[in-house]
DNA sequence: TTTTAATATTGCAATATTACGATAAAGATG
DNA sequence: CATCTTTATCGTAATATTGCAATATTAAAA
């Protein structure tokens, strides 16, 4: 019906689908790599970086704010954003352990 | 609008958005962790192990197949699902990169 | 050849996402 | 105080996603 049945779901899972679909855009994406790249407190530049309006970028900053993978800190007038290193941190190990479990299979059909 | 401007994105950034986007759902990931612990192919089981009808399954098989994430073969009136081991291991690196450009920040706003 | 089994596709309804103009809010600056 | 700057929120339109019943497809089995 357009709702994830995510009540049917293990917490594990949709922890890390959360995650995933917080990723899932490439403005987001950009988002990320661009306080990668700085790796520092960013305030205003954010959206001069990307080809979006600001009530646009406004809106995926929050969706990656609430996924826990950037936290935004009042800084005057403005609001300097960074990668929540700790939760970060947290979801790449969850990210690494779902890849690292793949064990090639040498034979298949 | 409702369209993401892809355009206006690196190749690069569409395609880690991509693969996140298609990991974004539940039942995506439920999927992937069931191939990744058989560790095999696998046909009929997989609508047995989710929550969801039959239909929507082949939906969300689909969409892992595009981003290219699994891989389905025909054997005789069932298909195999697996892992595709070339496209996971490089996905894998792609999201090792990511989540390991991230230098600790000491001091932030 | 009819039936059965497994999977895909179609069509549709409900909901979510994406994007942006307009506007609000809150602090800085003159 | 008036104004500017920066960011958030609201409202809304366009599009995408999710889910499933009904149906189609394909090949095995009887």
């Amino acid at each position: 019906m357009g709702a994830s049945k995510t009540d049917f779901f293990s917490a594990d899972q949709n922890e890390l689908a959360a995650i995933a679909k917080a990723l899932g855009h490439p403005a987001r994406i950009a988002i990320i790599q661009h306080l990668l790249k700085v790796n520092s407190c960013v305030c205003n530049s954010i959206v001069d970086e990307l080809p979006l309006a600001q009530p646009t970028v406004s809106q995926h900053l929050r969706e990656l704010k609430q996924a826990g993978l950037i936290q935004g800190t009042v800084e005057g007038n403005s609001i300097c954003y960074c990668i929540n290193g700790e939760t970060w941190n947290k979801f790449g190990e969850l990210f690494k352990t779902l890849f690292a479990s793949y064990k090639q299979i040498t034979k298949c059909c």
